[in-house]
DNA sequence: AAGCCTTTGAAGTAG
DNA sequence: CTACTTCAAAGGCTT
């Protein structure tokens, strides 16, 4: 019974035509995850659109809208891509994005815009209203940063690395008896590099869909939205690299090496 | 408790 | 347009 979803979902997600190029082996070939972006003007059928058919839900205009007014029209698709292991040969666990705890969105109220004082107005002279002025402009801004704070945050759809990662973590754990995910992803980092173009090319394909998926469910989102959300360390300790060779991706790019075929010496 | 480490790829920003 | 930066996941470790 599970076995038979699992292959009835599969044949779905592969119900894809490839992307043009993709699995092919003339020479030379552009990276993969270049060559599996999908042509202009050419749609292509979606998760969200297979599965709503023939009674496609249009996909909202804004998310907010969506979250608050309208439930999710989406048929219950939480661990599909668990469904879809068949498909990936073994994907053991979910691996979508969708069914991500941070994207189990709660019923927020949509903010309504701060009032934020125009900078036409001036605060009144006097050194205690001015200094009332300021509890009141903190207060506000402190309530911003709070209804900001609460707002369930949209993650990015996952990369095809990522997805890969997300399968193989567990396989790595248990092989290498490692817990820490630094030295799991330097592995899987290693590992990925090791994987042929077509097994590639089936995490690439993935996670395309993941973003054509997020897209309709998400419209108005960007990863700007995210963007400057976490706290980076700073710039200083980034430069104060310059004699350590980094990541391979660093280091390929200090060097001028290709990102996607050549590995650098230090970092083998 | 918050951020770092470490990987690749997508997408953003800055010049 | 190119180069650089940030964020996705993960969990032990550090501050």
């Amino acid at each position: 019974m599970y076995k038979e979803t699992v292959y009835s979902a599969f044949n779905l997600l592969m119900h894809y035509p490839p992307p043009s190029g993709a699995g092919q082996h003339s020479q030379p070939q552009p990276p993969l995850h270049k060559a599996n972006q999908p042509p202009h003007g050419v749609p292509q059928l979606s998760l969200y659109e297979h599965f709503n058919s023939p009674h496609p839900t249009p996909a909202p205009a804004d998310i907010s809208q969506k979250q608050v007014h309208r439930p999710l029209q989406t048929p219950d698709l939480s661990g599909f891509y668990s469904l879809t292991s068949g498909s990936m040969g073994q994907l053991p666990h979910t691996v979508s994005w969708f069914t991500h705890p941070s994207l189990m969105l709660g019923s927020s109220v949509p903010g309504h815009p701060a009032a934020i004082p125009h900078p036409a107005i001036v605060p009144p002279s006097g050194k205690q209203e001015l200094q009332s002025f300021d509890r009141n402009l903190k207060t506000q801004e402190e309530s911003k940063a709070e209804k900001e704070a609460k707002k369930p945050t949209i993650k990015k759809p996952l990369n095809a690395f990522m997805l890969y990662m997300k399968e193989m973590r567990a396989k790595v754990i248990a092989e290498c008896t490692l817990k820490e995910s630094a030295a799991i992803n330097q592995i899987l980092g290693r590992r990925w590099h090791a994987l042929s173009r077509e097994e590639q090319a089936k995490y690439y394909e993935l996670a395309r869909k993941e973003r054509q998926l997020h897209m309709q469910l998400y419209p108005g989102w960007s990863a700007r939205d995210n963007y400057g959300k976490k706290k980076r360390r700073s710039r200083e300790k980034h430069q104060e690299s310059t004699t350590d060779p980094g990541s391979p991706k660093k280091c390929r790019a200090r060097f001028g090496l290709n990102q996607q075929t050549d590995w650098c010496g230090p970092c083998r």
